[in-house]
DNA sequence: GACAGTTTTAGACCAGCGGTCTAATTCCGT
DNA sequence: ACGGAATTAGACCGCTGGTCTAAAACTGTC
């Protein structure tokens, strides 16, 4: 289902073979991977693609829509991961989050073994810009998150104590910090620990959302 | 203790009159406010301040500096609302996290009262290039979290199996992340339920911290 | 008051930005 | 071979943050 967004690439570009659409892809994932979104220069990946302003503009609306393709190209054979809501439907709290664990644990994966695909969705962490850019993609993640949530709501997984909405917030803010630590902290730590050191910081994913009366702590 | 940041303003302009650093400081808090860092326009602050590039020049190294400033004038009377980390060390759990509930709660309120403060403030959670504008104020504050946080460690109110760095980083990315969702449903809250929202959000940035002994949760 | 040396000031200027637009060219159905 | 549509090149636009020159204002010394 193409999407009607300002920034995706016109559909002229989607029917050119894959060598051409490349063209553009190449150079620009090089471009957006070293200086981010804003500051990347569009006349730069268009002179390092050889191409022209006009036929640039012809097959996209602007930087924003070159962007959106090339983070497309390296997300779409990640689709596959991700689980639907409804194969949460009937399992119980412990299910829930051990799905969720696997689901986190494979993401990490493939961000480790995909550095140029880690470094695009980090420029999405980093610059407003960006996210607007590429505003759809990230509604729909969103979504698909806050039905995950309210699916584990729905089997006692998930607190009822905070708005949906907030707790999706704060999840993803928490995936994208630790991802973060770990994309800065990667070099200095021992082989080995990172796994078990990501196995440990799924926690602080999880405890914010579990149910508060089954995590009283000190305060009451 | 003045900065030596490349991004302060030059120290003649601290030597200004208070009058006379509002003639820039005025303009660029505006523009920073209606426009963030990136997209606001140092011409048009200069344009809007009627002074000439030479002499803002004189008293800034650049935009960044300008940022700085305007950011500090809004920053430097909340000073008095952090607690150092001595005052943490003889404390009980339970009164550790009442006293950061209770830090938590007069940062909120005064963000509520003082709306220009909050949207300079949000400008760093969205703008990379605003961050590395006042990158050594951004810093002092992480290690002040950083400390709080191992006092509250030492006093067995923080969990040890993780990273301190990891655990501050988390911290302050859910605190941005929950102002983040007031800032945005603010509108449509009834009034009075932002109080006690807020009160129970708090353990969103508190159980990810709890040592995990007292927390345990659904899965092993 | 005259001069010299420093500090302050104005604003022209620079390269580069994303995006628009015109005009030439290529393509394609008849 | 023609005509209209799709494609293409690149000049051009207003704007950006930042640099630089040269004039003006200020300061201390005779």
């Amino acid at each position: 289902m193409p999407s009607s967004s300002p920034n995706s690439p016109r559909a002229r570009f989607l029917e050119l073979g894959e060598p051409e659409r490349a063209l553009w892809l190449d150079p620009a994932e090089a471009e957006f991977v070293a200086h981010g979104f804003e500051r990347a220069s569009l006349n730069r990946i268009i002179a390092s693609a050889g191409e022209s302003k006009g036929r640039t503009y012809h097959y996209f609306s602007g930087k924003g829509a070159l962007f959106d393709a090339t983070l497309e190209r390296r997300l779409e054979p990640l689709a596959g991961l991700m689980f639907t809501p409804e194969a949460l439907a009937d399992i119980d709290p412990a299910g829930f989050w051990k799905a969720l664990a696997t689901l986190s644990a494979r993401l990490t994966e493939r961000f480790q073994q995909d550095a140029t695909l880690a470094a695009l969705v980090r420029t999405l962490h980093r610059e407003k810009a960006a996210q607007e850019a590429v505003s759809d993609k990230l509604a729909g993640f969103r979504a698909r998150i806050e039905g995950v949530l309210a699916a584990g709501r729905s089997v006692g997984a998930v607190r009822d104590d905070l708005p949906l909405s907030m707790l999706a917030d704060v999840a993803l803010d928490v995936l994208i910090s630790v991802d973060r630590w770990f994309a800065r902290h990667a070099d200095s730590l021992p082989d080995g620990d990172e796994a078990a050191l990501s196995q440990r910081a799924f926690s602080l994913l999880m405890t914010p959302l579990l149910p508060q009366s089954k995590n009283e702590g000190p305060l009451s």
